[in-house]
DNA sequence: CGAATAAGAGACGCCCTGTCTCTAATGCCG
DNA sequence: CGGCATTAGAGACAGGGCGTCTCTTATTCG
């Protein structure tokens, strides 16, 4: 008899790892951030809760990473459609699609619970929007240097907003009106905010 | 003997309600909202907390009916300080003190647990910056309907997003950027926003 | 006054947290 | 290749809150 082959197969390190992240993707995605348990993602995964703990403090800690385990960056790819409009617009989309993905019950659950979510999270759409307006000046569609930090950020503020207090999925019609109405005038304005 | 003396006074109706919300109120401000409890409320106003569920599903309605309470609506005093620019800082001076003292804590939790507070708590603020333009219109400062519903709503909505997202009080600067970087130029703007 | 109502008090089963324990599988290093 | 340090898997544990239920008795209304 083969008495030397393990009853069972045991994962560790990074394999283990990456299951975990897996189940609490999926457990997410079954029972939403609301109702997420250590257990459950423990059961799911099989595996024991101080595996668990021994990696991650706490629930937002470890559906922080499964999130950064899904998501690619949206800085890693920006739009260049070679019109100021067409990048914003398209970012937006991104952004919003993104959102969709991940479902409003989880980010407002990261952010009561989560005290520290802002650098990582926020602030890609910083640099992002700074490079698409350097191309625009590029491009002499713009003034370089004529649009301030806050009108920088503006859209994805607005369309961020949006996101938090409504819950649904942003129609299209908004991110142009946001772009339409409130962007593309402000960048225009002969003032050319400084600040 | 006087045996016909109630042992203890039992507070009933509206005066028990009464005493429940102030309890949940200094709860709030004891423990903070993640770790107020209905036990915690029920203890500080020395009832039961089958007293509590008779009258609010959960901590979420509590917390809410508590604040509800507290709070003089920012729209029963518009500012009118004789000019649009005063009138609009006013107003979103009252919003951040308003929030600085509910707290962050207090505002993310909501937005996780409670699935509506839309409605009642974030379009009042529509109304006010309504008040505030027509005055503005009457004193022939801007042209009447020259501000469309996202212009209107644009101050107030990127001061919340701040709000939100800071947890930090928002200092008066950020105000002031609001107004004459953002909210100013647009309304300005010969173009005058129609939508 | 008598009946209906609801407060106060406590117990209950359930679930989840976060920690601790133990055994045995795994991978590393000599 | 074999022994050893690591750590996965499994389960128990006390602690605490949830939401419900029960019981007694103060209060109010008709």
């Amino acid at each position: 008899m083969n008495d030397d082959a393990p009853a069972v197969r045991r994962r560790r390190g990074s394999e283990l790892e990456a299951a975990i992240l897996r189940a609490t993707w999926e457990e997410l995605g079954a029972v939403g951030y609301m109702n997420l348990t250590m257990e459950g993602v423990a059961d799911r995964a099989r595996t024991g809760k101080q595996v668990l703990y021994r990696r991650w403090r706490n629930r937002a800690e470890l559906v922080l990473a499964a999130m950064r385990s899904r998501v690619v960056s949206i800085a890693d790819d920006v739009p260049d459609t070679g019109e100021l409009r067409g990048d914003v617009l398209a970012v937006l989309d991104r952004m919003a699609r993104r959102y969709d993905d991940v479902g409003p019950d989880v980010v407002h659950g990261l952010m009561a619970e989560a005290r520290d979510l802002d650098p990582v999270f926020f602030s890609i759409m910083t640099g992002v929007m700074e490079t698409i307006l350097r191309r625009a000046a590029d491009r002499g569609e713009i003034r370089p240097g004529a649009v301030g930090r806050r009108i920088t950020t503006l859209p994805a503020d607005l369309l961020r907003h949006e996101m938090l207090l409504t819950s649904a999925p942003v129609p299209e019609s908004t991110l142009v009106e946001i772009v339409d109405d409130v962007f593309l005038p402000l960048v225009n304005s002969r003032a050319g905010r400084r600040r």
